[in-house]
DNA sequence: GTCTATAATACGATAGAC
DNA sequence: GTCTATCGTATTATAGAC
């Protein structure tokens, strides 16, 4: 992926990714996403019908990049707890947040059902395909048998989420590294 | 506390919390604050020196607030994890989020030292108020002795705050209550 | 496809009357 | 203390030329 050879429509899309996950959807004016794409109003406008449309269309790309990711993350590792520690411990820019997520705070994402879509999708996914490894460490007895896969799935999710919002709380890495550390202590001795 | 004999500042400080609560510091404007509170503003611009300044005395009110809920919810059971699953499974609107956490993802929030100190130390204390929980139940032999009660604090709180996001992007309650059920089940069972 | 011009509204704040 | 008037800038587009 060349920036240079970047048609002006996707360079209005990845301009938009970086902007909504650095200021969401109600901090983003379309003057910031043409300028930071080096496009002006006309090409927008053309290509899109309006700040929703280029909107749907980058978190549609945010979800598909965070989904592709994961997805290199699980397959390292052979046992469970390998694999589900691979993805909680995967290098993250913490500070930045997750690209997702974030936009569920936004209150003009979760109003609007088209552009909340992708954000329930890829947290489903993602609930179910961690389920799925944890499933897999139950039946080949890795983990206990009365360890709930789906309930443990989405506490996890929800334990690398809440981390984003600790450590940019407190400035520092420190409270997401350890809510992560506190995690997987839980479900490593079980 | 009678909405009928709240001064003009109360009121603005008031309708800042709801906002910010809602919308964030980005997407709140002052002339929204007058009208909720309504009060002009002259009335405003005389109470405070402005939107960052009414910000930080809605930040601090609302971190005082969450402070004195759960504090009182730790005041509920008699063993350590009666009184963790209390504050976890206290009443919740859960779809609105978290006062505190929902602003940590905003940028001007984070941008400003000012304005998020009050959070930093809303977490801080929480954590640590957990975690003095948790280390009870490990000296009286409720808990395992190799538990971390600092690391798990923190991964219980964080668990919360990214319930909220779950629940926010699918629309309901589930997600939410499924993270705090598998997080509870993965400390119980130790 | 992209440009510039224009529009109606909102933002965040200040000024000065009352 | 609160009001209205005003300010300069930004927002989210639309219109029409090129």
């Amino acid at each position: 992926m060349y920036a240079e050879v970047m048609s002006a429509r996707d360079q209005l899309i990845a301009s938009t990714q970086d902007l909504l996950w650095e200021r969401g959807y109600v901090g983003t004016s379309p003057k910031a996403i043409q300028q930071r794409a080096g496009a002006g109003q006309g090409s927008m406008y053309h290509h899109f019908a309006g700040k929703a449309d280029l909107a749907l269309a980058a978190i549609r790309q945010n979800a598909a990049d965070l989904r592709a990711s994961a997805e290199a993350a699980f397959a390292q590792g052979t046992t469970a707890v390998e694999r589900v520690s691979a993805y909680l411990l995967r290098e993250r820019d913490v500070l930045r947040g997750c690209p997702v997520g974030r936009l569920a705070l936004d209150p003009e994402i979760v109003a609007n059902p088209e552009l909340r879509a992708p954000l329930e999708e890829t947290f489903d996914w993602l609930r179910g395909r961690l389920a799925e490894v944890l499933a897999e460490g139950i039946a080949n007895g890795e983990l206990p048998a009365d360890l709930d896969p789906a309930a443990t799935a989405t506490a996890l999710v929800a334990v690398l989420q809440g981390g984003y919002v600790l450590a940019r709380s407190s400035g520092t890495v420190e409270p997401f590294d350890q809510a992560i550390r506190g995690a997987l202590a839980l479900l490593e001795r079980r």
